[in-house]
DNA sequence: TAATATATTTAGATATGTCTAATTATTTAA
DNA sequence: TTAAATAATTAGACATATCTAAATATATTA
């Protein structure tokens, strides 16, 4: 598998790509446009040069899949931006709610030199800030069964296992009322039109939109695991 | 002074002008082509362009000067590159020769947030690990007298304050001899022709060409002080 | 001072990633 | 099943920073 060389714009639309197929088994042309803030005919433009370097599989009208190679180009990029969002929360200092944008631009000008090092000096960790899993070195990731906080049954207690890094006003919400990775939390009522969700965490109660509820993912299986 | 939004290419080109200023009163345009390993031609594209939005006096078939709008810009990215070596040097273990590729990479991504968590974990430094200045937030920066090594009497007695980080073969050949900013040395012998260096340091014999040597700065004053 | 060498600029080309507007496919709803 | 709505693609344009080759200006040398 050979090596490629990437450049800015290739890695974000990859990084996209492999955020969208989280997801969805196709990344879709919009899907993408709107992850990264730009026009659909850039997305088509993108996607037909990254599938001739064979970084991806481009069905027009249906959208990309990453191929292995595109693949391993993705979670190196993922690997970076992840273990930067740690390393500037840790040893910085910097607010999860800011650690995003600050990762957005330091990924692409990390060399593999300063990658280890940034590695190391975290303990090689395998969990940004966020929850979501930092892939190895070696292109390896752990696979966590999650569930929408959103369908989610009253009654049921979960734990908090990742939260959506995108939007610094939801992650300072939840910052607020001490909603992070590993926190426990019991599912008291499900308003049924609205989807309102109430909360037990700690015994404090709390109210959470459905579309808060729909960025935050917890355990799968019906009982909590302490983790973290 | 209004505030200049920036792209990598004008701050890359406004660094070097900086950097060819420190010797020269005008950086003319081969010697920012050379710098920067790019064409003259596109060099003088870009002088034109800084000279458009006042960052620069260019002068046709002369060279560019900084403006004060100019100088202070540069000077932000003076201070992020030398930040940034230092706390790759310090923080991360790089070696110093190897820091200045990886500054010349990130300072361009670098907020003001991130810049202002860096200084105050170094502790508000006022040097980078090759002795060159640290541009305060506010502009300022240390002037200090330096004189080449290269042209230093036999039998005076200097202090090394300042090398150039460019060449990472040149800067791992003065770790191996223990040459680092504050190291204190008596010059021997200089050979007239070839320039030649014999230094003593710390007892030990040291041999220089006269290529190195001009890449070194020393006290400008007769007697060493002990610095850094 | 004239001839030559060197430095700089201009002209024109290329690669890149983005855009908008128009066209074509696909999906959804009547 | 046809019509309407939505999504994706194509065509064509633009901004940017770079390049090479040719032209011009400046500096150096005979």
């Amino acid at each position: 598998m050979e090596r490629i060389t990437l450049n800015q714009a290739m890695e974000n639309h990859l990084r996209a790509i492999h955020e969208a197929l989280e997801t969805n088994e196709w990344a879709t042309t919009s899907e993408c446009a709107r992850r990264l803030g730009i026009s659909s005919a850039s997305v088509t433009a993108m996607s037909k040069k990254l599938s001739r370097l064979k970084l991806v599989k481009y069905v027009p009208y249906h959208g990309v899949q990453l191929t292995k190679l595109g693949e391993k180009s993705a979670l190196e990029i993922v690997r970076h931006h992840r273990l930067l969002e740690l390393y500037l929360s840790e040893a910085l200092g910097i607010p999860w709610d800011r650690v995003h944008d600050e990762a957005e631009k330091l990924e692409h000008v990390l060399s593999e030199e300063l990658e280890e090092r940034i590695s190391k000096s975290l303990g090689d960790p395998t969990q940004d800030p966020h929850g979501a899993p930092i892939p190895a070195r070696d292109g390896t990731i752990d696979h966590v069964e999650y569930r929408a906080l959103s369908s989610v049954e009253p009654g049921e207690t979960v734990t908090l296992l990742r939260v959506d890094d995108r939007v610094p006003e939801f992650l300072r919400y939840l910052g607020s009322m001490n909603l992070y990775p590993g926190t426990v939390m019991k599912v008291i009522t499900v308003e049924p039109l609205g989807g309102l969700l109430a909360l037990r965490v700690c015994d404090k109660e709390i109210v959470l939109g459905s579309q808060a509820a729909g960025m935050i993912r917890v355990t799968a299986a019906a009982k909590a695991e302490q983790r973290q």
